[in-house]
DNA sequence: TTTGCGTTTAAATGCTTGTTTAAAACAACA
DNA sequence: TGTTGTTTTAAACAAGCATTTAAACGCAAA
């Protein structure tokens, strides 16, 4: 990764960041980027030449944002399974109560533009070491016994799904249960606490 | 609700909901709906007026396919509440199974315009009372020594996250798990079991 | 057959938007 | 101060798009 050569680059970036993961890509206009960093449009495309290569910029540096602690977690081979699980947690609900919207932006943009995950385009290509190293991790726990045993597969979207799904989901529960902003981020801070156990409960023996 | 006029108007409609659900509100073009229902491309306005006014007609068909299940289950009186939770999980698969876009669809354009489902858009109105019913269903469930206490709100994400979750993320899914659209339809559907056991398993007493 | 009317079509309209261009402003420095 | 290279700007461009228009079509009733 080249560093940004002037202050104002980094500004678009950060801009573009902000636009695009709040109206996704197909809505996103270059002159919104523009107006939200404050700068003539013209200079988008100096600095990044396309909106695509500006997208993508941004995209993979949100993806990995998501992913970086589930690789750090998974390998790091100090910690118990039940503290994995809860670190998986815990580290996620630290990125999702920051950026809220990041989940639906990822997944909006992978469905509609396969390519971005694709084994074409390079640089997601660790997603699948990242789950392999969990299976193990899950079958070797089960086979001494120290949890039930479960399909690595369901363990691991029950993990994501009940993590992620209520930041995905943000407006309808903020309408469902009446929240304004602040109402929906303690919610969220509760629920912090309850995730974890709701999972280790469910696998763990006795 | 007006019936359409003409065969014409259902193709059109159809059209739109299968382009409007794979690629989202601002990356479908007029002319993709057309050419999707092999009608020339001033029909989709002859019909409709405008892109916008066809969407909220595909769009609030959406929201209730995906809403129906649960209202219908929760008012029925003669359930108890595994079997409402049962039947909750069971419905949503139905619906999910035929449709796996669905959540995403949803939850993406009601995120990029909050309007779809404010209290000025008339249309979404019953969720609030949706909740309610749900909400006295489990505070009665408790009290009556039931099930556990648990903060509805945290049952109820829990209950939607893991059916809808793998849904929203299904291309990343496929990506990790390395499975093709047979084989994530296969995994929906072992989990479709496996979901409503886990929930019931952490909310049931003893 | 002709008239009238709902439907369909190709073409036109006018606006939006991504990208390019060429000049202006700026900064560093001899 | 004048030169050089970089950054910023306004304007231009061209392609894309939603929507409108006006004419053509098909068909049923007169």
């Amino acid at each position: 990764m080249v560093e940004p050569s002037s202050n104002t680059e980094a500004l678009i970036k950060e801009a573009a960041r902000r636009v695009f993961t709040t109206k996704g890509l197909a809505a996103t206009r270059t002159e919104d980027i523009a107006a939200e960093a404050g700068v003539n449009k013209a200079l988008v495309n100096y600095y990044y030449r396309t909106k695509d290569r500006l997208f993508e910029a941004v995209f993979y540096e949100e993806m990995m944002e998501l992913t970086e602690n589930m690789n750090a977690v998974l390998s790091n081979m100090q910690l118990t399974v039940f503290e994995k699980i809860r670190q998986l947690v815990e580290g996620d609900f630290v990125v999702l109560l920051k950026n809220p919207g990041l989940p639906l932006f990822i997944m909006n943009e992978i469905a509609r533009n396969p390519c971005l995950i694709d084994p074409a385009g390079q640089k997601a290509q660790h997603s699948e070491k990242m789950f392999d190293q969990f299976r193990q991790l899950i079958e070797s726990e089960i086979e001494n016994g120290t949890i039930k045993p479960i399909d690595p597969k369901m363990l691991w979207m029950n993990l994501f799904s009940l993590v992620m799904m209520p930041f995905v989901a943000k407006s309808w529960i903020s309408h469902l249960f009446q929240l304004d902003d602040t109402g929906y981020l303690a919610l969220m801070q509760q629920r912090r606490e309850h995730v974890a156990d709701f999972i280790i409960d469910n696998i763990r023996k006795g």
